[in-house]
DNA sequence: CGTTGTGAACTCATTCACAGCT
DNA sequence: AGCTGTGAATGAGTTCACAACG
C-alpha cells in the first residue's frame, strides 16, 4: 500500500492530518526566509504537541536534520506537494451574493493556487455585470464555460434550497471538486469530492464550548 | 428554559460529537411535525453509521424508544439544550465586510438564537452607517457597547494583520467567546473560546481530497 | 548539547453484535 | 417484526520515551 513512489505522496493522510499540514503551511510562511524550524516551534504556533509534529511531518519523509530542524523552505514545498496544492486550482463560484464576494477578496487564495475563473448566477440584474474582473454570467452557461475553462473546483453559495440544483449542475459539467456552503445535505455522486462548510455550525460549536466552560469550570 | 431536568449536560462530548449532533439538528428540522425518527435514517442523512448516531444520542439520555425510534421534537429539545442553544446567544461582528454581510444575511441564525447586536468597524466611511437595521459603531465603542449590550460572542472578521488587536480589545470587553475568519494564528487568553475558521484551509483540503482521489483510483 | 524519527503504550473513537424492549 | 442501548472488540489517533544523529 504505502509504496514510496517518484514523489513520495504515500499512504492517503487522515483527514485531520491533512487539516494540520495546512496549518502548519500557515505558520511557516512569515518564516519563509532560508531558517529552519523546529516541532516544538510549530508545535507551539499551531497548539498541538511537538511529537504531534514530528508524527505529522514524519509521514512526509525524512526531511527533519536531527539536532537542528526542519528547513522551512524545503517543508513548505513538501507539505505544498502533498496537498496538492504545489500548482493552480482553477475554480468557479456559483451564487454571487456576499460570500462570493468575501472570497474573491480573500487574502492569498490566488497566491495559493486557487484561481477564481467564472462567476454564475441566476438573478438577471446581475448576469452581465463585472465583480473583481470577472464577468458574472447566467447558469445556463455553467457546463460550457467550465468545458473551456477547464475547471476543476466549484463553489456553493447559493441559498439552500437551490443547493443541490447546482450541485448537480456543476457535477454534469464535469467538476471534481466541491466547496459546499449551503446549509443542506447534498446528495453527490461516489467520484466528485465534497466539502462542506457550515457557519451556522461553527455558531453552535462555539457557543457550546462557551456554555461548557461556564457550566464545569474546566480549565483548557 | 429554568430547571436542567435529569442534567445531562455533565460528559463534555468530544468535538466530534457536537459536531455531529448539530448536523443532527439540521436534518430533524424539516421533520418537524411529531415524527419518530430512527439512528437509520439519521445516519443516512449525515452519512455516518447507524451505531454511531445510537452511540452520540446515547450520551444524551435514553430518549429512544426500542422498536419505535426517537422523538423528532423531543430530540431536537435536548440536542439544542446540550449544544446550549436553547437559549438566545448576544454577538457582535468586528470588521462589516462582505463576510459580515453574508453573516448577517445567512438565514436562520436569528432563530437558531444568535442574535447580532452590533457591528463596528474603524473605517470612517462605513461608521455610522446602518446594515440590516444596525449602525456600524467605531472600534473605540466596543467595550463600552459590549458592557451594555452584554454580548458574549464575537466574530472576527477584519483583516489578518488587525485579528490580534480586535482579539485583545474583545477580551477586554469581557466577550466570552470568539468565532475568527481571519488566516491568523490568536494568542488568547485560556478564559476564552475561540472556533477559527479559516476559508483557505478549506479549499486546500478540498484540493487535497480531489487530488487524492486521481493519484490513487481509491474507490469509497 | 538539541532535535528528529519511531517502536511501544496509551487514550480516544467507532463498529460489531446482540440482549432487551415495543 | 423493528429499533435502541451497550458491553466487547476493533481501529485510529496521540503521546511517551528514547535511540540515533548532527
Amino acid at each position: 500500500m504505502g509504496q514510496i513512489g517518484p514523489s513520495e505522496l504515500s499512504g492517503s493522510l487522515s483527514r485531520a492530518t491533512a487539516q494540520r499540514l495546512s496549518q502548519y503551511l500557515r505558520c511557516l510562511r512569515p518564516a519563509l526566509t532560508g531558517t529552519t524550524v523546529s516541532s516544538s516551534q510549530l508545535a507551539r504556533a499551531v497548539g498541538v504537541s511537538d511529537a504531534q509534529v514530528r508524527r505529522d511531518l514524519a509521514t512526509l519523509g525524512n526531511l527533519g536534520q536531527r539536532g537542528i530542524g526542519y528547513d522551512a523552505n524545503a517543508l513548505t514545498a513538501v507539505i505544498r506537494r502533498t496537498l496538492g496544492i504545489d500548482r493552480t486550482w482553477k475554480s468557479v463560484i456559483v451564487g454571487v451574493g456576499n460570500l462570493a464576494r468575501a472570497l474573491l477578496r480573500y487574502r492569498g487564495f490566488h497566491e495559493q493556487g486557487f484561481e477564481i475563473v467564472g462567476l454564475f448566477d441566476n438573478d438577471p440584474h446581475k448576469i452581465g455585470t463585472q465583480v473583481d474582473g470577472l464577468t458574472i454570467d447566467s447558469l445556463d452557461q455553467l457546463a460550457s464555460s467550465i468545458k473551456t475553462s477547464k475547471a476543476e473546483l466549484g463553489v456553493i453559495a447559493v441559498p439552500p434550497e437551490s443547493a443541490q440544483l447546482v450541485a448537480d449542475e456543476l457535477t454534469r459539467a464535469g467538476i471534481k471538486g466541491l466547496l459546499n456552503f449551503a446549509p443542506a445535505l447534498l446528495k453527490i455522486a461516489p467520484h466528485i469530492r465534497l466539502v462542506t462548510v457550515d457557519l451556522a455550525i461553527q455558531f453552535e460549536q462555539l457557543a457550546y464550548l462557551v456554555r461548557l466552560s461556564r457550566t464545569s469550570e474546566n480549565g483548557e
